[in-house]
DNA sequence: TTGAAAGCGTTACCAG
DNA sequence: CTGGTAACGCTTTCAA
């Protein structure tokens, strides 16, 4: 690997104005052409970590993810490496799967690796793991989706209490009584929130909450799947379904329609995600609509202020769901 | 950010002591609890760009994929990234969502962030551009998925012309004369392959090709979707239809089950990967099952082999893809 | 076992 | 505009 001396010396000039001419300064026209020719001709690149160590950054940001094979959190990403670049950040991944000792490993290796900020989705960290982690880290991190309870830092979250009422809501406003609902992991912060407004739109509709009509399990396309034989099985199955995440909803929907139930005649389905998807079907599938977008927009625009120094109060913002079938 | 030297101030000994201690040498006893609780107490963390900077790695390894959320990569970077953490090596993952733009300024960004090495999946680069991004760049490539013509380095692929040869024979075998494939962009080399299985077994059967029974298009779900009703359109629709990619069987799923047609006796349905949800499915269906597990292995392994200094000529693996109902 | 010193490749400063 | 020099934080060497 050919260093900025080698250019220096090819080019006849000194390694500082080789570096003035990188970053961008003003060199005289035959320099500029001098230079250009020995990068050209060694295959020079600057070393990152000798520029890394000089300037402090590097012009990256992490995401940590549990999963990053969710349409929900692809969308996320997808948006944020588009607003970081226009700011030339790049954005790097990494997903841990629903593993506690991945998640901490990772998030370890996050702060350490050289990023210059991290946006974060965490499932199973405490508190007291987090703040031992992160403490004095130099970085800023932005949280998503999920909260840390005792955590005091930028997050960008959704309404899931909220929006899950309505959403059960509607099924109740058609006549539904007996409406199931299938989760993620008790422990995980979103699924206890939309567990929240499911318990919540009963008990105002005067519904009594029945045991059996709820299934915890992990947010796959097998819960999903396999929740419907279980629910059909009860002596008083549900005449309707909550699936509150996107692999669920297609495992749950795929096994109804094996099973030739109808959609909703036989059993009356709510999902989560991936509208254009859902939207696509026949009749279109009502699902919460997150807003992955203005998720992603929002952390972003957290990140970079923090980046450009913003040293403000934490800001936490719970955005807003649409259900996709209301206008 | 405390630094090396503010810890060895405060333990009362060298930088070069501490250096030695994070590097698993050994110290005095006594030095050793007071190097321990000096870096507790700054929260001393090193400096990953001087470290890397003057041990020019960093134990981490780039991923750089055309699409991070399909199921198939997803299971090839779970693996790969459980056997790079074996050697203490991290994965960085980076898609580009086959934008062409975005997967030139990707590939450049990785060879310059100062990750050790590169696993890629290319989708629309030229061999002269990749030569030239690559030229000393000076870490090790290994191309999965997909292989760029006329570039000649490690690469891990599976047998596509092959397992879609004998997945259309046994359509063919069940009596069907006409049979549709979805595929993904013609340009993109798996595409190509897989259409070279689907010609050469109705050649070899005697059938004619037929151009309307032929769609190409993303790779994605709404690609499925709509395909459904452009060939039931048809004046002579297919019997059977091969769907070359996940998301795309599931899109044309979707629909043909909301049109009410059965799979198989309305039409049948050939698919390709996650083998775990349709197998799931009543009946199962038959899909081309990806040896995702043992490409990330092969590939980790490869990457490994160079990061040790393995310096042999460039090896290429073709796997062989398995058919889920096949024994 | 320890520590002083050199040096990794780059950028920033400042004098010329 | 140019270039010598110092400094970024760490690891390594080598002498003590």
């Amino acid at each position: 690997m050919a260093t900025i001396k080698d250019v220096a010396l090819l080019a006849g000039v000194a390694p500082s104005t080789i570096s003035k001419y990188i970053n961008g300064g003003k060199v005289r026209q035959e320099n500029e052409e001098a230079i250009r020719k020995a990068i050209a001709d060694l295959d020079y690149r600057a070393d990152p970590f000798a520029r890394g160590l000089k300037m402090g950054r590097n012009r990256s940001v992490g995401i940590l993810l549990p999963d990053m094979t969710a349409p929900f959190y692809g969308n996320v990403v997808t948006t944020m490496s588009r607003l970081m670049r226009e700011k030339d950040y790049h954005c790097l991944i990494s997903s841990y799967g629903a593993n506690h000792g991945l998640e901490r490993d990772n998030l370890k290796f996050m702060l350490t690796c050289g990023i210059d900020g991290l946006v974060y989705a965490p499932e199973d960290l405490s508190a007291e793991e987090f703040k031992e982690l992160t403490a004095n880290c130099g970085i800023p991190i932005v949280l998503i989706d999920r909260i840390i309870q005792g955590v005091d830092i930028d997050a960008v979250l959704v309404d899931n209490a909220d929006v899950v009422y309505k959403a059960v809501n509607q099924l109740l406003a058609k006549g539904h009584q007996r409406i199931a609902i299938i989760t993620g992991p008790k422990s995980v912060y979103t699924a206890k929130e939309r567990m929240v407004g499911y318990l919540r739109a009963l008990s105002d509709a005067g519904i009594l909450y029945d045991d059996a009509l709820v299934i915890s399990g992990d947010n796959d396309f097998a819960t999903g799947y396999r929740s419907c034989d279980a629910l059909r099985r009860l002596k008083n199955p549900p005449t309707a379904v909550f699936t509150t995440n996107y692999d669920i909803t297609m495992g749950y929907i795929t096994a109804a329609r094996e099973r030739g139930l109808h959609i909703p005649e036989d059993v009356d389905i709510f999902g989560f995600d991936s509208v254009e998807t859902c939207s696509m079907m026949q009749p279109p599938l009502p699902v919460v609509q997150q807003p992955d977008t203005l998720i992603g927009k929002t952390a972003a625009q957290y990140l970079l202020d923090r980046l450009e120094g913003y040293a403000g109060d934490p800001r936490v913002t719970r955005l807003a769901c649409k259900l996709s079938l209301e206008k």
